[in-house]
DNA sequence: AAAGGTTGTGATTAATCACTCACTATAGAA
DNA sequence: TTCTATAGTGAGTGATTAATCACAACCTTT
């Protein structure tokens, strides 16, 4: 991973994430990036290519923290945790889960290809065994309804300042009494 | 509004909700809807223009059913309605609502425009109000909640069967003891 | 220094984009 | 019928799009 690939994946990052993936020409990232179009192409074969790249770049980040979850053994812990990685997560790397939520509003097949990867479905998994290890009645739906709540938390960072973001997830932790 | 004009509104609702905002042509929307390209700007100026007038369009629908909450003195009921009314505008236009939340995520300062509607932020404030009646400790933050709540599941409902939308919307009023 | 593979460029391509315009068809009022 | 306004068309506009390609610069290894 050479220097100008990483500002390019950086770049477009931002712009995927901000404008949105289909109204972020090629052009614009390179431009931002300080780089030639053709670049783009030569690393990454096409648009889609380059979001991949993100995408799998970002997933990678969250195998580092996934095995607190995964690993912890006592019920309770293993809850706190459980709720609390992923706004660990999105606090580390908001613009990219910002980018990651917002593709499932983009073109169809867009995100489904990376919603169900192997991280994230191991990851429910551990949230939804959370719920059931400390009795919840319906830990499927439970699991639902955290990352729904997750997801919005995470479309609204970028709109506001963070106390009302704090004052938010502080809210919401209570909510799971932790 | 003429029979071409609705047909427009329906294709084009339909092309933004499940395709997205950016990545629809004019082109696709008149080849799909039978009308010629130029009709679609005859009509509605330009492309934002049309959008305008779908939002415009559903939002107008949401004024009849709002009063519900709106007019409800009883807090307990008002809060049943508060939260039925939301999870019943979905399941009556549920493309539009997708369509309606999915702009947050496209480019910059487009959602915003809808956003913060009248009809929109009275029924927040009815929905806060409802919360307050009750006696929840923290309304604002539960109205924010439960509009991130309903969000998700708008952004889910295309995506799986009624059934499956059932067991989780009826999930979340048990959540709220309705 | 010569060779060979990778990195990088900028001009160029065909397709597609939102949008315009000159024009015709239609329909209701005078 | 004739006038006028609106509805509707379809070819055409320049701009922008993702992607290509021939080429040059730059390292490494020999």
């Amino acid at each position: 991973m050479t220097d100008r690939q990483q500002k390019i994946i950086d770049t477009a990052l931002e712009l995927f994430a901000n404008q949105g993936y289909a109204t972020t020409s090629t052009s614009k990232i390179a431009r931002q990036a300080g780089v030639s179009e053709g670049l783009i192409f030569r690393h990454f074969t096409n648009k889609e290519g380059l979001l991949d790249a993100i995408v799998q770049m970002g997933l990678e980040e969250m195998q580092t923290v996934a095995p607190r979850v995964l690993n912890e053994k006592d019920p309770k812990k293993l809850l706190e945790q459980a709720i609390y990685v992923p706004i660990y997560l999105i606090r580390n790397q908001p613009t990219f889960w910002k980018l990651l939520f917002s593709l499932k509003h983009q073109q169809p097949g867009m995100a489904q290809k990376y919603d169900e990867s192997d991280i994230l479905a191991r990851l429910k998994e551990s949230v939804e065994g959370a719920f059931r290890q400390l009795n919840y009645a319906n830990p499927k739906a439970e699991t639902r309804l955290l990352l729904v709540i997750l997801s919005g938390l995470v479309s609204e960072l970028s709109d506001e300042d963070q106390m009302h973001q704090d004052a938010f997830v502080n809210f919401v932790r209570e909510k799971y009494q932790l």
